[in-house]
DNA sequence: ACATTAAGTGATT
DNA sequence: AATCACTTAATGT
């Protein structure tokens, strides 16, 4: 099974005989829950095979997708509620029949010590989690400011009465309560698709940007 | 020519 | 998205 080889890779010889002696080897149908909320996290999972969704409720009970757990890959939160003995705030569900190795969350800390792989392997997890949530994060939130300066844009060139407004980056961006970078980059993006023209403070406003 | 300000870019968090 | 650091372009003196 590819388990061993994707292992090898991973985790040195000595953390691969703990992993061995140590895990369970667990498989999951699809659309099985593997935690819910609440429950308390006593295994590590790795993913061999297949994916698992995770996801969060909101106030209506609604489930809101967090993120997928791949192959080769851990569920981050897992970590940092099997660290302090919490229930879990997400629940797991796996979304195509799952391979899944188990290990008992009593050697995180002892593993975490004695083997830099793992310490690693952690960290690594920790860290993709986070960026793929930051860039879901930032898709939301750019949307939001994408709409707003398009819409601040039309109601300048309404008040002045004008495909050519007057203002600076800078002017823009403290409007909108945000850097200017952004803004910069924002137009800059909007100029490449054709909808303005961008100068020395001053933006000329296309027809194709009023479509 | 030099200083100052606006805008552009890449990398990081 | 925000921030930093740095570059490049435009303007003013």
């Amino acid at each position: 099974m590819e388990f061993e080889t994707h292992l090898k890779e991973l985790f040195e010889p000595g953390l691969q005989e703990e992993i061995e002696a140590h895990s369970v080897l667990k498989t999951v149908k699809a659309d099985e829950v593997i935690l819910d909320i609440g429950q308390y996290v006593r295994n590590i999972p790795i993913v061999l095979s297949g994916s698992i969704k995770v996801m969060r409720l909101d106030e209506e009970g609604r489930e809101i997708l967090l993120y997928y757990v791949g192959m080769g890959q851990s569920c981050a939160m897992t970590f940092s509620c099997c660290m302090e003995n919490l229930p879990s705030e997400i629940k797991a569900v796996a979304e195509s029949d799952v391979e899944l190795l188990m290990i008992p969350t009593r050697f995180m800390d002892e593993w975490m010590m004695k083997y830099p792989s793992w310490k690693s392997f952690i960290m690594r997890n920790s860290r993709e989690r986070f960026n793929e949530m930051l860039r879901i994060i930032d898709q939301i939130a750019f949307q939001k400011l994408d709409v707003r300066l398009i819409n601040y844009l039309k109601e300048k060139s309404e008040t002045q009465d004008s495909h050519l407004l007057n203002v600076s980056h800078e002017q823009i961006a403290k409007e909108l309560a945000t850097s200017r970078v952004v803004v910069s980059r924002l137009l800059k993006k909007l100029e490449n698709e054709g909808d303005l023209l961008l100068y020395r403070n001053q933006i000329k406003l296309l027809n194709k940007f009023y479509e």
